[in-house]
DNA sequence: AATCCGTTTTTGTCCTAGACAAAAGGTGGT
DNA sequence: ACCACCTTTTGTCTAGGACAAAAACGGATT
């Protein structure tokens, strides 16, 4: 193989490229190109054509970075911090966060064995929790924090990709297996379940739609990354009551909120727009007509209003 | 709302901004500009900052020459023709591609209901089908060819994403329960399944995987778009046997073959690397120590071949 | 005809550096 | 405590130049 090829791997000795960056850490190359001119951080090396060759160190030192700036601090005031003190930053205000959750002993328990890659008992010990304690407990009290400790670990690079893939792979069997056990219903409200094209995180729209179909409310998703044409196709033809969108959050806030308007703007005003998921955007005031779930019991009380308000009109 | 806001929104009066239309064609912003440079098209309006603003035909007429461009025509050889003789070289293009398959009536049966919808008939029909032929024989015959007239429909333009979302979706939900009957093996080969991070369909590994799984290999899934460097990583600490990668027709087929040979070369010899899928590039050699499937039969055959060899030295 | 190899054309992505609007933060007045 | 105004911060846009990688082409060889 040609030595010159190798500049193209992620994992080349040398450095990684800004197109691997960006797709790394979320932040644009131009705001890397910018952040480089203003705060001279990141200092890429350059290869031999004279392009951008960052370092994995500044690379993880940029992606604690984003994560700070998705928890609203602003870069320049932390960009010049060094990496350990970015990670005590980092710690100590998602432990303020981690605090309500109060996650216990059995979670803790499951990321041992996810750090341990031991993916049968994980799976078997998923599938005994849901056949004991049913899945709404199971969705709120196990996998809903395990998501959450999951995506701070991986944040915080004590997680490798393919640790975090081969999770949410399993959960999604499990869940989805443990979903279909419910008998498919037909009543009302319809539901539509979907992320935007930036959203590749599925795990919490799995989690919404078997809370859903639980509350006997016929659910229809789309996957992940639907256009929002397509968002919007689906949800008239398909007459749904309601389009519940879930953001991680690695999702831009702006992206969300510019998303959540153009979405009310393009829908047809008797059709709901849920928002549910774990970004930042969310715990603010979005745009108007758009309902924020922020916790999975929400979805439970509002599939309730939404009965009553419309159940003298439609009947399941 | 302050009418300047409205500026961001796609649907706006005036035409969309350079980010919302790379957003929706998944053209780059760089080769937007590009193509304005050379070829004179697009040509967006400015508006009153002097930023690019993309009139909605323009918008559309990018997206079937991004399609074509999928279909490798090249840029500078359509982007001249007007958008009648685009969607003309489109439908034409696919034509001559569907015509070797054949596919039965029962195909056709199930494509009528996911053109107008009937995701519950649809789900309905597949499971019975499985129950009564089983998971080999419905996969072969009605999913995968399923797939490929879904795909060639999808570049066709007659079928919108949604559409082909829901398709996915449903298949993705009754194979996946089908999967979850059988029960779960140890035994060798141990196969990891995923698709490079460009490839984000994931039937063909769904299907692949149930065929695995029927002949009794441990199958690892680590869902689609999973890095090289994380591939590597999950085979070598799951101690995996075999690499099974997943290409639709959608891959570029460079990226393909450089993606194939980086994996051959970064894993140890003794870990085999499957490919199968509809993409193109498989239909020639590949890469040496690379194994490609042409079918799933091919799976089943390949499966025999490795056990007949490693049956020696290795107990299940 | 089909395969191989070197050359030319096509095409996408990277680069720099300037400009400016939108968001966030701060301040003073009611 | 809230609103209105000002300042700073920040991200994204713009322009045109450069160049490597991919694709197409042309000619020689089997």
């Amino acid at each position: 193989m040609n030595p010159a090829d190798m500049n193209h791997l992620n994992a080349s000795p040398e450095g990684w490229n800004i197109t691997s960056v960006e797709r790394d850490t979320g932040i644009s190359k131009d705001t890397l190109r910018m952040w480089e001119r203003r705060y001279s951080f990141p200092r890429p090396m350059r290869d031999a054509i004279g392009e951008r060759l960052y370092p994995i160190e500044q690379v993880e030192k940029l992606r604690v970075i984003k994560r700070l700036i998705d928890l609203s601090f602003r870069p320049g005031k932390i960009i010049g911090l060094d990496i350990s003190a970015l990670r005590d930053l980092a710690s100590k205000s998602n432990a303020g966060a981690s605090e309500p959750l109060h996650s216990g002993a059995l979670t803790a328990e499951y990321m041992a064995m996810i750090r341990t890659h031991q993916i049968e008992p994980f799976r078997r010990g998923l599938a005994e929790h849901i056949a004991k304690f049913g899945i709404a407990k199971t969705v709120k009290e196990v996998i809903a924090p395990l998501t959450v400790e999951i995506g701070m670990a991986w944040q915080a690079g004590e997680l490798e990709i393919f640790e975090e893939h081969l999770f949410t792979e399993s959960v999604q069997v499990v869940l989805r297996n443990a979903i279909n056990t419910v008998p498919r219903q037909t009543k009302h409200p319809r539901v539509l379940l979907t992320t935007f094209p930036q959203e590749p995180h599925g795990l919490g729209l799995l989690m919404a739609e078997s809370i859903f179909a639980l509350e006997g409310c016929a659910t229809l998703s789309l996957g992940v990354q639907t256009p929002m044409w397509d968002i919007v196709q689906a949800a008239t033809r398909q007459k749904v009551d309601i389009v519940t969108l879930s953001f991680s959050v690695a999702m831009n806030r702006q992206q969300v909120q510019d998303g959540l308007r153009e979405l009310r703007h393009q829908l047809q005003p008797s059709i709901e727009i849920w928002a549910g998921g774990g970004s930042t955007a969310l715990s603010r005031r979005v745009a108007d007509g758009v309902l924020c779930t922020q916790s999975l019991d929400d979805i439970v009380r509002e599939v309730k209003r939404w009965r009553l308000l419309h159940g003298q009109t439609m009947q399941a």
